[in-house]
Formats: structure tokens, sequence, C-alpha cells
DNA sequence: TTGTACGCGTTATCAA
DNA sequence: TTGATAACGCGTACAA
């Protein structure tokens, strides 16, 4: 007779728990996964016999059992960034206790990589996929589509969805900024960006477009501006813009890192916020309420953003079928950096 | 005859490279994963049939017969915080092209739920954990004994490492801030620092039996404080130390953030740093060398404690027996903050 | 409501 | 060096 090969961890199993409480290991999976399909009495009897023995179930068994995991990855190429703070905070509050795992994966900026990145991670079968500052070349487009689970884009509103899209209105949040700046009085004002990324066209576009309207627009006065530290680009901002506009008399920054070092900068330089420029952020840091002067910004509600495309993905793991994109809106918090009289 | 049911999806097995191939599964599979044990022209007919349709390996299924993932987990609770941005970026340079998927886990400050976080990832039996910031209850440290994989902490090098461990001796990094200040004149110095973790208790260690020496020791200067946002904590620190010592003439703070607060209240407050007031903080962000006057920080390597901890685990990984703790080491950064005539 | 049989896609073991 | 077979632990499909 041939010899069973034994070839098994010393982990408990189904099995064992199944053994031990006198019932087949399909019950306990059951009781486990859908308890409305077992008996009060046996499944409370079987979890007991689970907490007893220390079960922990084998997710890769159960993955490739069911070809879906409880995994839902977080996609970013912004993971390190302070702004994904709080994006974290606000799936981890949603996602606790739902029985899921929150995978982050920091995506590469190589358009290639990052395509190999988004197809490993779908081999996963993951239970959901949320997914941002991506480049949305056309072959991730493509393998978003046929992504076997839901998919949130953090992105613009006016974005077309792949599947459930969630952001906030750009365009409509940097023609605030920029009212906001003209109702001070400011008129020669520079647009500074990182990389030119959708959001941040967007912004660009209602800066061009609102600037124009006022026949101020000058393109000399966009500046895009790229480093490991941004805030280390004050001084750059500053004598690029001031070259070409001596009477430069604002900066919108697009993001509050760069308004940060524009800050530090002016401190040093002498010059004077808000009389002699006014500076708008984008974001709300959480250092913007405390610099000197402090910083007028318009805040971007990121806990929300996390919170609320983790619920989109939980909704459809509950049936939900068509899910509407999300606005989040956003909000001019205008502070002393353009508080001029 | 019984029918066959067939229940797969559709993606493209190890099967179905084999059989393009000619060749049997496991042969393939070892072409992938033991390249050296397939006859050269085998193998490269092998990958090619792979890049041709498109093979990706099935995690799920590869961990279920190995029993063992090529997941290398990061448990902090530290992940949305901003000194972990370049411990990150450490991490994945080192990881890249390893075959190794990093999962960031964003660990509970509870402990019960930190425990179960780390219970539920070990269940996926990961190649290695990073673990950093955690309680280090002794409930964990006896899970982490018995954890299957090499473990790395993120941890003062003087503290018993569980398997191996990477850090800075903060009891001399904070000597060296403390002897710094000293030696600038200043000797009403107030300490300051968030949760009492252990790096933190080896700073306040360091600073008590300094200050003693010198009897300059007064238990009201040692300050803990948190919040959401320790840079709105500025004013409070300010207030609570001068109360008890309004003769009060520099703050050692344990991270950036806080002493950023606390320079933007000596701004606000016109409390002249350094003359009136030394301020040190511990990590330099990225702002530090940029605010005014800049900080004079300790600098802690972290893209360094990033990349190498990761290469502790892949060296474990090629048979390693035996590896040593690691001592980061540190800098002092004098800026203006300090630099007092 | 509970159980039986089998398959998920891969690798370990052993034989050729 | 390559291949046949079984096993990893769980869930699906279907029967009782």
């Amino acid at each position: 007779m041939k010899q069973k090969r034994k070839r098994g961890t010393n982990r408990v199993t189904l099995n064992d728990v199944a053994h031990k409480a006198g019932v087949s290991p399909i019950t306990v999976s059951r009781a486990l996964n859908r308890p409305e399909k077992v008996t009060d009495g046996l499944r409370e009897a079987i979890l007991e016999t689970v907490r007893e023995l220390g079960y922990v179930p084998d997710y890769a068994a159960r993955a490739l059992a069911s070809r879906t995991s409880n995994i839902v990855g977080v996609l970013s190429s912004a993971l390190g960034s302070s702004l994904f703070s709080p994006v974290m905070k606000g799936i981890e509050d949603r996602m606790r206790n739902s029985g899921m795992r929150i995978q982050y994966v920091n995506a590469s900026v190589d358009p290639e990589e990052e395509i190999q990145q988004l197809k490993q991670f779908l081999a996963q079968k993951p239970a959901g996929l949320m997914i941002g500052g991506l480049q949305i070349a056309s072959r991730v487009t493509e393998i978003l589509h046929e992504a076997p689970c839901p998919v949130v884009q953090f992105i613009d509103v006016s974005y077309p969805a792949i599947d459930m899209a969630i952001g906030i209105d750009n365009q409509a949040a940097c023609l605030t900024a920029i009212n906001h700046l003209l109702e001070k009085g400011y008129r020669r004002i520079g647009f500074c960006s990182g990389r030119l990324e959708i959001p941040v066209a967007k912004r660009l576009e209602a800066y061009k477009h609102r600037m124009t309207e006022e026949g101020l627009y000058n393109s000399d006065l966009v500046l895009s501006v790229t480093a490991a530290n941004p805030i280390s680009l004050g001084g750059d901002i500053l004598d690029r813009l001031f070259a070409v506009a001596p009477d430069l008399d604002a900066i919108l920054c697009c993001h509050d890192d760069l308004a940060l070092g524009v800050l530090f900068e002016c401190q040093r330089r002498g010059i004077s916020v808000p009389q002699d420029l006014g500076v708008c952020g984008f974001t709300d840091i959480d250092c913007a309420a405390y610099i000197n002067p402090s910083l007028t910004t318009v805040r971007l509600p990121l806990y929300q953003l996390g919170y609320r495309s983790a619920d989109m993905i939980l909704r459809v793991q509950e049936g939900r079928k068509h899910i509407e994109p999300v606005n989040l809106g956003f909000q001019l918090i205008e502070r002393d950096s353009t508080r001029r009289v």
C-alpha cells in the first residue's frame, strides 16, 4: 500500500475545526462566510471551536478556490506624499471590519513599470481597486476596462470614468481661487504647478480661461516645476516669474508645498505677503494654517476621498450595480497670504 | 461517463503554456522559478511561449502549493506620516526586480487590533516582515518570535532584536543634540515629544542624564504632547514651558513637526530664534532647511532605513543565516535656529 | 440545512 | 534533466 505523503504545515485548517466540531468542512466554511446559511446553534458551536483552535483562514487557498481574494488595492504614485496620509486614514476607517485587506502599491512613474505593476496586482484577483495619479495611458485604460473587479479612480470629475470615479471639479476649484485673487485686486497672477497631471491640467485650463477673459493671460506666467522636494523650489519660482514679469503680484500654486517654498523665500527676500505678493495654494496641508502669513488655499477633502472610495467598493460588493461618479467639492480657505486691504 | 465540470477562469495557466511549448507543467514552473534546473534552449523556448501567451502566475496557487508567498509586509503605525515617505522609497528601490511584492499595512494604535492585524498578515505566509512603531507588547513579541519568516524591526539599536533589527542609537543622537545646545550656551532646555515610544524614551533618558550631569535637569521641562496635527501644538508647548520656566532658552523637539509649530509660534509672538530661544528638531523633514530661521535638527537616514531593511530580508532569502543588527547613525545638521553668537 | 465530490493552479516528491 | 502524481486548503456545484 502506498504511503500517503504529508506536506502540510502545522497550521490549523478548516478540516481540523470540522473534525473537532463534528461537522463537515464545508459547514465550517459556511459558518464563517455565510453565517445565515447555518443553524444558529451549530454556527455558534463552530465559531467557538474556531476560537478554541485559533483557526485563521488560509487566504491563498480561499483565493484559489473562490477565484477572488479579499484584497483591495490602492495604486497611486503619490503614496509617499504627505497628501496621501488622510486618504489612507479615510480608506482604513471605512474598510475596518469589512473583512477586506488593503494593499497599498506605490505606482512607478515609469509607464511600462506601472503597467507591469497593475497586471501583477490584477493577477491576485483582487476584490477591488482604487487607483490615482496614474498616467492613464491607453494601455492602462484598456487593462482597467477588463479588470475583473470594481475599480475606483481618483480623478477630476469631468474625466470619463472607466468604472467608478471620485474627485473634485478642478476647473471650478481653480476658478474659485483665481476669482478670489482677482477680487483682492491682484492682476499679474502667476500659475505654478508640478507635473502636469490631469487635475493640474484642468486647473490650468480654468486659469487660462479666466485670465484671458480679463485680458490678463500671459503664457510666460505659467510654470511647471518638479523636484524631489517641492519646498526647495521657492527661490526658483520667484526668480523665473519675476524675470518675465517684474510687476507680478500674486502666485497661484497647485500644491501647498510649492506655496510653502514661495512663502519661505518671500520671508527671506523681504517680499511682503500679502501686500506685495498674494500667494494661494491647493490642498490645505497641516502647516498651512500655522505658517506666517497663514496660507490661503483650496482645501481638498482628502479624508473623504479615501472614505467614500472605500465605501464605493464595498457597495458594489453588496450587489449595487451602478454607482454614480462622486464630486467631493472643495472649499476656499481664506487666510493671511491673500488678505490684503 | 461523468461530465467533467469546468469552472476555470479564462486566464492563461501554467498548463496552457506547457501544452503550447510541448513540455510538462512542472518544467514550465521550473523554467520560471529555478532557471538553472532547465536546459538553456528549452528554457528560452518556454519563456518565449510565456511572453507570447501573456502568462502571469497565479500567486494564490503558488502560495498554496509552496506554502510561502512572495509578499513582504511593512507594518507600521507611521505609514501615513511624512516621515515614512523616504522609508518607502528605500524599500522599493531595493525590492524592485526582486520578485517580491510589498504590502504596507497601517498598524492600528489599538494593541488588540494590532495583534489581529499581525496574525492575519502572518496567515499569508509572507516572505518577510518589516515592522516599526509597534507597541511591542509581550503578545506581539511572542507572535513575532514564532513568525515563519524573517522579521526586521525598526527600533533603537539598544533594543533586543527578535530576529533582525535596524535603527539608530537614540541616546547618542539626543546626546549630540543636547551637547550642541549646551555648547551654544543654552541652559534652560525644554524637552518636547509626542507619544513616548521606544525611540523617544531613549532620547528622554539621554536628556535626563546629560541635564542632570550639568545640574540643569528639571522634570517640569519635559513635555509629552499629542495631536492629529503636531504643528498645531506650537502655542501649547510655548505656553506650558514658559509657565514653569520663564527663563527657558531652548527647546529640543523629538520631531521636526513639533519644532515647526514652535518656530511658527515664535514668529507670531515675536520671540527671536535663535537669540532668545534655541530650537532643535529630529528627522530633518523637507521644509527644515527652508523655514526661517532654518531648523537645526538631527537628520535620520530614513531612506537608508528602508533600503537596508529590505536588503536584510533579501539576504536571508538568499540563505544568509545570522544578520547583525544595523546601526544607521545620524547627523546633526546645524542651521540657524540654534546659530547664535 | 448539511454533506459529498471535485476542482482551483501551482509546486513537492519521487521515479525515470 | 524531465515527467507523473499527489497534495496544498478551501469553495462551488450538486445531491440528499
